[in-house]
Order: structure tokens, then sequence, then C-alpha cells
RNA sequence: GCGAGGGUGGCGGAACUGGUAGACGCACAGGACUUAAAAUCCUGCGGUGGAAACACCGUGCGGGUUCGAUUCCCGCCCUUCGCACCA
């Protein structure tokens, strides 16, 4: 017998299913398509274990649906577009395209290295024109609806790169590659209307549940942070100006006692005018303008504020409050105005305790009074209304509710719904990118380019700057263009747009990934969306998945496309972690996937990432781990070649009408119950641990089969067909997780069809059942014996046989039997005193 | 603070609808094979007591429901993740 090998095994299988494009798939109307889907990489550099994981998991799933004669589809592609390929670049002397291809390249040579079933004929990247010339045809579809508009906000900015920096890109209040302190700027950009969709995003979050892990979906909701509350008008003192609050409190309304502007406010710097605090308010507007947004945001962060000598009167109570300007007021939320009822927040109160401001308390608790003039809590919760004139006495809501109609009817205000989710700001001042199809006419203003002059191309010879400036800035080829209205020159649009974009429609365009017409072609799209399984990292939960759906929701708006949401199910995968850490360079922690599979191979490194821990959990790195799967293998390899010869020429199932010895009937038994488990678990459960451990247990169970088998003299040929029933079952059910080892081993028994051209085995109940089974005998529900009985024994012989038997009747001495619970096949209790 | 998970042997994990807690793997120990080692095969392996049969204890802690609870309920503790000065 030839030792495992498997070196020459998996380049042999991995040469098959190239040549014959084993993986390709055509749409088929005639058959259940199933769209599985995992996150598509990023192009970094080499695959790293949390890929293989990824990876992995949809590739077991793939193979068993397509043995289970679903027509799958299963494409890769690459999110090819990004910051780290300019940052490389410009280190390197290098090109982002030459990066990134380059890197494609040993990414897709990884992949192929650990035999994933992909159709390789679907493969995009998204840096390529013929896939970013519809992230622009997305662009101007979704500004036709009105869905995009151009808007000054402030960003971080960092002077010496001239750039803008994301939120995460800002350490310690310092640019993250340079170190120079981050300036917050205004800026012009585009930003995508997505709070339009927000209602429907959230209604969408309960059509998912059950199929979406509550995690995301609680992180979705949080995220969109649609709360109910009202608008109230408050009357500036000695002016005709008006001060707009919102607020989910309304019945605190009496307890207002103060008002808190943000400095960006609109307001805040003119009612200082006058007042003799102007220059101590100018002083804090600059203040707070300098810090980042990060800093200013945080928790712990200094509540700090000051008077802007303006007050404003309280419309329940006639009386004046005075107006302050504070850093904890956030000019994009609500209205960038709060009224502050320090009685009942508990940030108002901290605020109001340091600058002595007055505290009333409106609402009181069912139990015990609050003192206004000690207290360091604020009673937040539904209490009865006090304090509040002809409202006293109402609680929770309903005082919500009646204060919020009295503000209608007498137009101080009105209810409204609040969304903690902002616009998606879509500009990126970076080079490698989708440029933004537009152009800026001096005659005609803002002018989309028309979708036949798509792509706009990004040019590729530009020189990177050494600062990271964006050469597109520079390149006057690129910026000069005639408007297409008037033909007059006119000067291209140099943002480029977020990478998300890319991400947000990709599996859309797997559905016809060559198509030069259109995005998508409806009749693929119709057929194949949604996808039925998407599987990726929780680190998506919010970002990309809500852009996801946001896009599938404008696109069926357009009439594009029929489904509701783009993905049907979804599993986030856990970390994978070692010494209890994520790998990380930094941590020097890092098992290089390469490695494994040059010394186990890729169905031992796909065995053990399967194998030692559910998908959805962290995953700790063992290496003795490894080591166990690539044992396992090997003892599948000894025990399927060994017994190759006495099954040789045997074909088709055993009989089901021949008696079969014992050990041959538990064979058979053990066959169709690790069948059975093996399904179930990926099917329903998807926990490949238990499914590969079902395997292993009936590994384990063939080796002590073969002492006996070998030890027999005349065995029958129905006897063989058995034996070759619980091979080829063995061999079928391993080609999910070791599709290399599977196929070789298959071919070995006689096949020429490859197993994922072969139908998933199938369990027989009827040879599941025993005849006998074991009870379990307890006494007060403590185990206190077992026997074996036939199948469905009547119920009253059971109890009479239980207690016949001595070691129960030592329990049960001297007691009087109250009651005795049975069930069936599994168990009898019981109950003395 | 809010929201969602999780806590089971030395370790990763199993127990699916309330019915034998610890499947499977790792580590460890013993044995077989070998001149020897590795590899491989076999056996054992939650704790305490016991030569053993066996008994008692045991799923973060404290209660409850039940004939019976890792599983359900109430109250705590710890922990991971996400959000958070959101008005």
């Amino acid at each position: 017998m030839q030792s495992y090998d498997f070196k020459s095994i998996e380049a042999k299988w991995q040469d098959y299913w190239e040549r014959n494009k084993s993986f390709k798939v055509e749409k088929d109307s005639s058959r259940e398509k199933y769209y599985l889907l995992e996150m598509f990489p990023y192009p970094s550099g080499k695959i790293h274990m949390g890929h293989v994981r990824n990876y992995s998991i949809g590739d077991a799933l793939a193979r068993f649906k397509m043995m289970q004669g679903f027509n799958v589809l299963h494409p890769i592609g690459w999110d090819a577009f990004g910051m780290p390929a300019e940052n490389a670049a410009i280190k390197n002397q290098s090109h982002p395209a030459k990066w990134t291809y380059e890197n494609i390249d040993t990414m897709r040579e990884q992949f192929k290295k650990l035999g994933l079933s992909y159709d390789w004929d679907r493969e995009i990247a998204t840096c390529h024109p013929g896939y970013y010339r519809w992230n622009q045809w997305c662009f101007l579809k979704f500004y036709e609806r009105g869905l995009v508009y151009r808007k000054n906000s402030t960003v971080n900015w960092c002077e010496p790169c001239q750039t803008v920096l994301a939120n995460e890109q800002v350490v310690d209040g310092g640019c993250w590659r340079c170190d120079e302190p981050v300036q917050q700027k205004q800026q012009q950009g585009w930003f995508f209307k997505i709070t339009d969709y927000a209602d429907r995003l959230l209604e969408g979050c309960d059509f998912l549940k059950g199929s979406w892990p509550d995690q995301v979906l609680a992180m979705q909701t949080n995220w969109i942070g649609k709360s109910f509350g009202a608008e109230v008008d408050f009357k500036v003192k000695d002016s005709e100006e008006t001060i707009r609050v919102f607020t989910t409190r309304p019945d605190t309304l009496f307890g207002s006692t103060f008002m808190v502007l943000a400095p960006e406010h609109p307001m805040t710097h003119g009612l200082s005018r006058g007042t003799g605090r102007e220059s101590a308010v100018d002083a804090f507007i600059q203040k707070v303008k300098g810090e980042d947004k990060i800093s200013r945001t945080s928790e712990g962060g200094e509540k700090e504020g000051v008077f802007t000598g303006a007050y404003a009167i309280n419309p329940m109570t006639g009386q004046p409050i005075p107006v302050w300007t504070a850093n904890f007021v956030l000019m994009d939320y609500g209205t960038g105005a709060i009224m502050s009822v320090p009685a009942h927040d508990q940030r108002d109160l901290d605020f109001a305790r340091k600058y002595q401001l007055p505290v009333k308390v409106v609402i009181q608790p069912k139990d015990g009074d609050l003192d206004e003039t000690s207290m360091t809590e604020a009673f937040t919760t539904d209490g009865t209304m006090t304090g509040s004139g002809q409202f006293d006495g109402l609680f929770g809501a309903d005082g919500r509710r009646k204060i919020s109609e009295y503000l209608e009817a007498q137009g101080l205000g009105k209810r409204t719904v609040n969304y903690r989710l902002r616009d998606w700001g879509v500009s990126r001042q970076r080079y490698w990118g989708t440029p933004v199809p537009i152009i800026f006419c001096d005659a005609c203003g803002t002018v989309p380019v028309p979708l036949d002059q798509l792509p706009v191309e990004l040019p590729l010879d530009a020189q990177l700057g050494e600062r990271g400036q964006s050469p597109l800035k520079t390149l006057n080829e690129f910026i000069e263009t005639p408007c297409p209205k008037c033909g007059e020159a006119a000067q291209r649009e140099t943002d480029t747009l977020d990478t998300f974009i890319c991400s947000s429609w990709y599996f859309d365009r797997y559905t016809s990934p060559r198509d030069e017409a259109a995005a998508f072609n409806k009749s693929s799209i119709d057929y194949w969306m949604p996808v039925d399984q998407y599987i990726g990292g929780i680190e998506h939960a919010i970002l990309h998945l809500l852009y996801s759906r946001f896009f599938h929701l404008v696109f069926r708006d357009l009439g594009l496309i029929e489904s509701k949401e783009p993905f049907q199910c979804l599993l986030t995968q856990g970390m994978v972690i070692k010494d209890g850490a994520k790998m990380s360079k930094s941590k020097g922690n890092v098992v290089d996937p390469d490695e494994i599979i040059s010394r186990y191979g890729a169905d031992t490194a796909r065995l053990f990432i399967l194998f030692a821990a559910p998908p959805v959990k962290d995953l700790e790195w063992s290496d003795q781990g490894v080591e166990g799967c690539f044992r396992f293998l090997k003892r599948v390899w000894v025990i399927v070649n060994e017994l190759l010869d006495e099954i040789n020429g045997m074909s088709g199932a055993s009989a089901s009408d021949i008696e079969l010895k014992e050990p041959l009937n538990n064979l058979r038994r053990q066959t169709h119950v690790t069948i059975k488990r093996v399904t179930e678990d990926i099917q329903n459960r998807m926990q490949f641990n238990t499914a590969i451990a079902a395997c292993m247990e009936f590994v384990n169970h063939l080796y002590t089969f073969r002492e006996w088998w070998n030890a027999q003299k005349d065995l029958s040929e129905n006897d063989r067909r058995v034996l070759r029933e619980a091979l080829e079952s063995l061999v079928l059910l391993l080609s999910a997780f070791g599709p290399h080892i599977a196929e070789e081993l298959w071919s070995a028994l006689g096949h020429s069809q490859t197993t994922d051209k072969t139908s998933w085995p199938r369990f027989n109940e009827e040879w599941i059942r025993s005849d006998e089974v074991l009870i379990v005998i307890q006494v007060n529900g403590k185990v206190r014996h077992k026997i074996t009985v036939s199948e469905n024994a009547d119920e009253d012989v059971l109890k009479a046989k239980v207690q016949d038997e001595p070691k129960v009747k030592e329990w049960i001495e001297g007691k009087q039997i109250k009651k005795i619970i049975v069930v069936p096949n599994k168990l009898v209790n019981l109950v003395a005193v």
C-alpha cells in the first residue's frame, strides 16, 4: 500500500479541477439554485488563517449542496481598491495596480492550493474598469433618483499628508502616518442619502430575524438608532428668535432649567452679542473646533461649556432659563440644541452641578422623594409627573403623549422621529479608487457624465506624490474635459468613491460578471439572487452589510431586482486565535497557512479548522490539534486502502431482505447513523465540528470491525456489499471537508465520476433502528442501573422487569413506589419514598 | 449605561425538544511492536474515598419549578463583543 502522499494527491486533483473547470456553473431554470458566498477578500498580500477558515466553511457547504443536487453558484473575486495599495506603492516606489495585481496572483494560487470549489470564470477584481464602470453607473443612477448630493462637512484633515483621515486613522489626535496633529476641516464631499431608507432598513431587520444572527441585527438596529420624541421651540428672551430642540422626554419639559447649544450651532455666536460674553464664547468655539471628533465624543471626556449671556423662555413655565454652549452637544444629532433637565438626565445633572445651575424635579419615582439640592444621580426612568401644572399625576408614556399633544395644539412643537444614522459620505481624496463621474462646468454647474461615456477611467500613468496626495488633483489630462452639456472647457471631479461601494453590489455582478451592457443581467439576477448563504467576519456586521442592504433596496426601487434582501442567511464566523489573542504580526503569534499546507496538506488544514470549533465561535489554534487531524486522515487512508481488495467488483447497496450477521448488521447501522449525523449537523446546524467527530467515531468503529472481518473465512457477496457501502459512505461524507483525499479514495474505489458530481449519501431509517435498546433506570432521578430490552417493549412489562432487577431492588427496598415515569426506549424513573 | 453572546475535565469542545454530563480530538499515563527511538496499534484518563464492586460530589454562585435541570424561571458574579456625552 502506498503511504498517504498528500502532496501528489492534492496537486493531481487541483490540476484535474482546473483543467475540467469542474465548478463552472450556468443558469439552469430546471434546477434549484443555491447561491453560496463568502465575503471576497482584500488582496493584501498573502492569505491568513482567517481566510482559510472563512473559505473552508464555505467550501464544505458548497460541496455539500452540490452533492445534494443544487445548482451551486460559488464565486470569488477581489475587493481590490483601497488605501493599503496606495500606501504600499508609495513605500515601495511602485504602483498600486502592480502591487494589487501581484497580490491577487499570489492569493489566487493559494486559494487553488486549498482546493476551493470556485467557478473561476466568474472571478472579478473591483479595480478593473470592467467592474468599476458599474460603480460609476450606480452613482449616476442614485444621482438621478436624488439620492446623491454634495455638501460641506467636518472631516479629520492632515495638512502634511494633504488628506482626509477616517476616524480609525486618527491615533491619539494625530495622523497615523506622520503623527502630526489632525485638524478639523470643512470640506465639500459627496453623500448618499441612506437616511431616506432608515425605516425600510429597520423593517428589513425584522424580516431577517431568525436567519441572521441576533447580534448583527441588534448592531444594525442600534446603528440606525431610531428614537421617538418631540421637537420643541424655545423663544429667546427679548428677541424674535427661537431655538428648536429635540427631546425623547417631553414629559420632563417643566424641569428644563437651562439650554445648551452645540458650539457649531448657527445661533451660538449671535446669541452672545451684546451680552458681554462675546470673547468667552468665541474663545470656547475656537477651542472646541480644534479638538478632533474622537476625543470630543469619547466617554470620560470632560464636559465643558460657557454661558452665552442669553436666556430662553421655558414654554411651559414661562420662566427664563440661561442658554449655554458646551462641547458635549453635537451639531449633527437632533437639532444641535438640547433642553437640559438635570433632575432626569445624568449628563445634564453633572453639568448643572459643575456650573451651579438649578435642578428641578418634575418626575417622582413610586417610592420616595427626590431631593433637588442633594441628588447626585438623575432619575431617568418612568415616574409620576409633578411640578408640571395641569399634567401632574400623569405617568410615563401617558405624560409624554399628553404633553406632546399640548405642544402640537399650542403650536410650540411636534412629535418627531430621530435617527442616529447619518448620510453616507462617499468621497475620498485618494487615488486608488473609482473616479466620481461628475464634471464641473462654469456655465452648466455640476454635470453628471453621460452613461454612454463610462467608464471614467482611472489614469494608470499617474505618479503618486511623496506625501500621499492624490495625483488626480494635479493631472491635467484627467481634469480637463469638455462639458457634456455645452461642450465648453470643464473640470472633472477628482474625488474617488469609498471602496464600500465596490462591495455593496459585487454579489450581483457575479451573476453575470462579463456583461458589457449592464451591471447585471436581469434574468441571471432573478435566477441567482438572493444569496442563500453568506459567510464572513463579524467585523462587517454594520457597514458592509448595511450598505449592501441599502443598495439592494435602491435597485429594487429601480426595478432591477426582485428579492427583498440580498442575503437570505448570514453566518458570521469567529476569529482565529492563538495563545488567547487574535493572530497578528505585532504579537508574533501568526501561523502561516502555506507552512501548514506544505507540512500536512490542504485537507488537514481544512479539516482542523472545521473540527476545532463550531464556525460562529472563536477558534484556538493548536499545532497538536492539527497533528491529530493529520493522523485521522492517515487512518482513513490506511483503512480504506487495506480493505479495498476485499470489496473489488462488489457494487450496489446491500440487500435488505438478507439477515446480516451481528458485526455486519452493526456496521450497517453505524454507517447509516453516521450519514444521518453528518447530514443533519451540516444541514440544520452548520456544525462541522460534530459532523467530523461522527466521521472519526465511524473510523474508530471500522478499525474494530476490521479485526473481526480479517478473522472470517467465508464472507458472502452481500457481506462485502455492506463493507463497500460503509467505505464509500465514509469517503463521500469526508469529501465536503477533505476533498482531495476523498477524490483519490473515491477513484481507488473504482469510480470515474468525481465526488462533487455524485449524490450525497442517504440514510435508511430502517437500518438505523436497533432491535435492542438501552434503558437507563433511575431511582428518584439518580441513575442506578441500565438494562437492555427489545425495542418498543410494553410499558407494563418494562415496569415489572425494572423492579425485578436485583440492583434496583437494593435501592427500593423498604420503600414505597409512588410513581413510575417511562420515557419510551430511553429511561425509567422510579419515585420511591 | 444600553444591546447581544459566553462561563462544562489539564486544554479545544459535545450533550439538537428537560431524560446516562464530558461524544470527538489534544495532552498525559500504561502496554504491544522495536536493539532503541520515532511512527503505528491497544488500554486508561472529571474530583474524592476504596484493592475492587461501588458510593458521594460535580456544568460560574445562590434560590426556584420538576419524578428528573448543563438545558426552564428569579437574583447575583465574572467574561467577550458591539454601541455610547445620541438629547
